[in-house]
DNA sequence: TTGAAAGCGATACCAC
DNA sequence: GTGGTATCGCTTTCAA
């Protein structure tokens, strides 16, 4: 058994709440008492034990909430399914996670559900947000009230949120460079097709295309000009047919946003599938069928499920325990999928949490 | 605040340790009894909070050990990563972890090891062993004596374990195999390595790359004989640098074991590099670098920390929460790096433990 | 400045 | 069969 408070107690001859206040330094204890104290924890190698802490710390009614805009997406159903997980187990501890799910893009629509859930008596924010300047003086509001936000999925940089769990999308971009440069020949023809022009993921997302494309100076990919489709696959699978069409030669095709299955689709009826190589973003129910079936060569994953998870349990960490997050931004691992290894299945955590 | 047994014990008209005794069929209740507060548990969707049940259920002298066996390895070293990691959470909520890694391959060392924890008075065991036949009857004498084992990293098939965490090799096969038809052309030549013939895991891992090969019908790669190298880098070079010199126009070198660096240097003497695609196993020290200077085109992962940090929590959560593994096989994700998207940073939870 | 005591939720033991 | 009570480790009143 590790040492306990009441053992320190013991030693230095004091009681349980003396030792409490002076190694949480809540004041009302003599300096030197203090200083003894926190001595002999020391020595001891005393660390409050959690468990006991919950216990007293968990309030009547501690609610944390949640809201996900563009819900209606593919990826933020496994971001939900993650949620649900968390929720699920927190319950059980005797917290209450209240989820909004807004369908999409309406800002509006985020900032009711922000009221709604504050008037509900939220300790803690986690909020994955589509765009960010409108949600900035909100979460800053919030902060200011003492309710700590987290980001998930898409970031509200500059804000006085607590940490951000998701994609660094410049990295995958990257990461997508080096895999097109070792599926294709030296000198291959790229075609890199993006979403709205003023999406900050996939701007970062072509960023670390280009920049990985051009620090890898033993490979000379030809770069096409990049495409906006506006994340709709009508619009990809034109662009994609079109320069299909231009460039009989093109050998791969990276896509930054979503239209994977314009692109996908194009590709297949000019029945060059496996000759043009695609590489997406997320594994979700869609992108696994178009991997199953060779359209897709891969699929540079989020991990969606894991944002939905864990960023509950950084509120509640930091409510509970003080625990700040170890980084301000937290970015969850680029998994690279393809059909071998690519699975739908809800990761189980079985780590106690 | 979620349920507790005192709501549903004033609820029945009860003590709460009637209903304690009722929800958990210790008997001494009446039928009638326990069967109304079941009932009422059941309409307010009672659920025992696993703090409180913690709290109360954590033994003094709560042990749990962990064995490493080949702890030298640098693979074995992130699992010992994860294992103290874990040990120091667990510590704080008043667990003992005992790790003891024994370096090679000397069985007689392990079951030293074993009889030592036993005689320490660990309540649960987990363990990597190199071997499996010789610890079999081991664990099944454990599992008799009410000490559950869980293997890692390397099964025990057969044996009472409560269940194994590590990677499907079978799997890790396939998905190297599909790689390699997407990074060579098709009718490309391949050599396979693997290290001991009678090494399970290395077997898995080329069943499954040769069955995947077969049946991706729209790639013929050319499969060389498949050479033993004995997990040894001076063989590997040996090997790689022989084939190299009668099959110029050798393609991909698929490492089902060790020896990755013998086989990157002689491909790299030969002046192959980047023409001879190279995949190996395991993210560690020495790989990440054969990653960064572009000798491994990719490595399959088999995520050894997460090996090391989840094998102690699913014997807690057995021990304290009855909480049984979702599956006897939890197969870590087989995570494919390349140098944009490795990292040998420790993977912090986060999630409350 | 300090100690004593209550209480968080669940369990186990001991009376009845 | 059942209820009362002590206990786990910690925090937080309330008295002193």
């Amino acid at each position: 058994m590790a040492v306990t408070a009441q053992q320190i107690a013991e030693l230095t001859g004091v009681s349980r709440g003396t030792v409490d206040r002076a190694l949480h330094n809540r004041g009302r204890v003599r300096p030197e008492v203090a200083a003894r104290i926190r001595q002999v924890a020391d020595e001891l190698g005393y660390r409050p034990n959690p468990i006991g802490q919950a216990l007293v710390k968990t309030p009547r009614d501690f609610r944390l909430g949640v809201i996900l805009q563009s819900a209606e997406t593919p990826t933020m159903q496994i971001v939900c399914a993650g949620v649900h997980h968390a929720a699920e187990e927190l319950r059980a501890s005797g917290v209450e996670l209240i989820l909004r799910e807004v369908t999409g893009l309406d800002t509006e629509l985020v900032l009711e559900a922000i009221e709604e859930l504050v008037g509900l008596g939220i300790q803690g924010l986690a909020i994955a947000p589509s765009t960010e300047s409108e949600i900035r003086h909100c979460i800053d509001d919030l902060h200011e009230h003492n309710i700590p936000v987290v980001t998930l999925n898409s970031d509200v940089p500059g804000s006085k949120r607590l940490c951000f769990i998701g994609m660094d999308n410049y990295r995958g971009g990257q990461t997508a460079a080096g895999l097109m440069c070792q599926l294709l020949p030296d000198g291959s023809k790229v075609l890199p097709l993006a979403g709205h022009l003023n999406n900050t993921a996939h701007n970062n997302r072509l960023n670390g295309f280009f920049d990985a494309l051009r620090q890898e100076t033993d490979y000379h990919m030809t770069l096409l000009p990049f495409q906006p489709c506006f994340d709709r696959d009508d619009y990809a699978y034109e662009i994609t047919q079109h320069v299909l069409r231009a460039e009989p030669d093109l050998a791969g095709i990276y896509v930054a946003s979503n239209g994977q299955q314009g692109v996908c689709q194009a590709v297949e009826e000019m029945g060059r599938k496996r000759l043009v190589k695609v590489i997406a973003f997320d594994l979700n129910e869609p992108n696994l069928r178009l991997l199953q079936q060779d359209s897709l060569s891969c699929v540079l994953d989020q991990e969606a499920f894991e944002q939905g998870y864990r960023a509950p349990y950084l509120l509640y960490e930091h409510l509970m325990h003080q625990k700040k997050p170890v980084q301000s931004l937290i970015y969850t691992d680029i998994a690279i999928r393809t059909k071998y290894n690519s699975d739908l299945a809800v990761p189980v955590s079985n780590t106690g949490h």
